[in-house]
DNA sequence: CAACGAGTCGACACAGTGTCAACAAACCAG
DNA sequence: CTGGTTTGTTGACACTGTGTCGACTCGTTG
């Protein structure tokens, strides 16, 4: 799933320590930078000559490891999902026991991840109206979601919890589309937006009453 | 509602007919440049000296008329909203007849609406990236569908048709940016995005379940 | 006819991007 | 230790797009 652009030619394993600071650190550098001025500022609005200076090198040098500014943040996005992917196995095994629980914990991962990244997830989602590559990572990203759900619903249905309904994966892609959009307009401080206070509350409620046709399976 | 800078300097009304073309007629040329220009290419993708181009005037004379590109989009969607805020008082009538249908129609208006100018949506929704009046201009939308929503839901929980729950503004709240999510990923063919025949299905079974507390209400 | 204002234009300054040839410093093979 | 290779780094350059300005045109109006 890793983007084939997210990093440089820089990629042999290297262990040295040398005079000037090495490749690894430079790259780290850039991506620090990048998550630092994101707080203050919209993407659009950090050059590569910002990015460039935070890590401590020129302009042109920042060329040698990243190819643009948006390679940068889809670089951290990758890395991001990556964390986001380990803590969801042990979501999807809670489901089991306690389904209204289980659903619940997974918004709140959801929530709390990207809730803790909120610069870099309004960076991605601007990224995505103007480039191609971006717009392909959140998409991929997704499809991951909505496979996952989709598998839920259905393993629900199958046990006899949840009545048959709407095909499942329609109904999973507007759920996933629904926290995205609602989550979204959260972090970014949007108006209209959830109560940030009761916005799991809202989301769970929906989610199960389209789920279990019912704000609450029996 | 009007954002402040749909238009150029040119507000005044004249009824002349002069030799070269005026100023009225270009402002229209330069909107309907931009309109075609649009389905072909995103809004980042079209430039100033395209825009002026497509008027038949240089690009310098386009700043008279207005004052970036963003507007010109910004002026676009203003007209949009005005087209679609007529459709609506007819729905709202429908809704104390015959509820589910009433609700349906509400959805199709939507559909219809935003359908048919998907390049335009799109590039309001790619501008609202970069651009603070874009977005605000957008907020104001749909903050005033949330308040229609919430309106339509207080009322039928007052007519006892639908059961107490989520406090009403939040989930218009939820449901309107469901529907913004939704629709806008079909238009713009993303993916994962709903099936565009069964759209409205899935779209109003949500939306009736969550109001109603069960797929239809009694 | 003179003054005015709407409309137009070319030239300019500026900001940002991406590329390139050339240089520097460490590393490694002989 | 020496000379070639790899890894980094740089300034200069070409290019694209934006927005501004002063000067010009040409109907309109007093």
């Amino acid at each position: 799933m890793t983007s084939s652009l997210e990093t440089g030619p820089t990629r042999s394993v290297r262990g040295r320590r040398t005079a000037r600071a090495s490749g690894d650190e430079r790259e780290r550098a850039i991506m620090q930078t990048a998550e630092r001025l994101l707080q203050e500022r919209p993407i659009g609005e950090v050059s590569v000559d910002a990015l460039a200076r935070g890590a401590g090198i020129s302009r042109s040098a920042f060329y040698f490891y990243f190819p643009s500014k948006d390679a940068v943040v889809l670089a951290l996005v990758d890395r991001l999902v990556e964390e986001a992917e380990l803590s969801k196995e042990q979501v999807i095994a809670q489901l089991a026991s306690d389904p209204v629980a289980g659903w619940r914990a997974s918004l709140e991962l959801f929530y709390a991840i990207f809730g803790s990244h909120r610069a870099l997830i309004r960076a991605a989602a601007d990224l995505s109206a103007v480039n191609e590559d971006a717009r392909a990572l959140w998409s991929s990203i997704m499809e991951g979601w909505v496979a996952d759900v989709t598998e839920m619903i259905e393993a629900e249905r199958e046990r006899g919890v949840a009545p048959a309904g709407l095909p499942a994966r329609d109904l999973a892609t507007a759920l996933v589309q629904l926290n995205e959009r609602a989550l979204r307009a959260i972090f970014v401080e949007e108006s209209p937006a959830l109560a940030e206070e009761r916005a799991i509350d809202t989301l769970s409620h929906i989610w199960l009453s389209t789920i279990y046709g019912s704000p609450a399976p029996r």
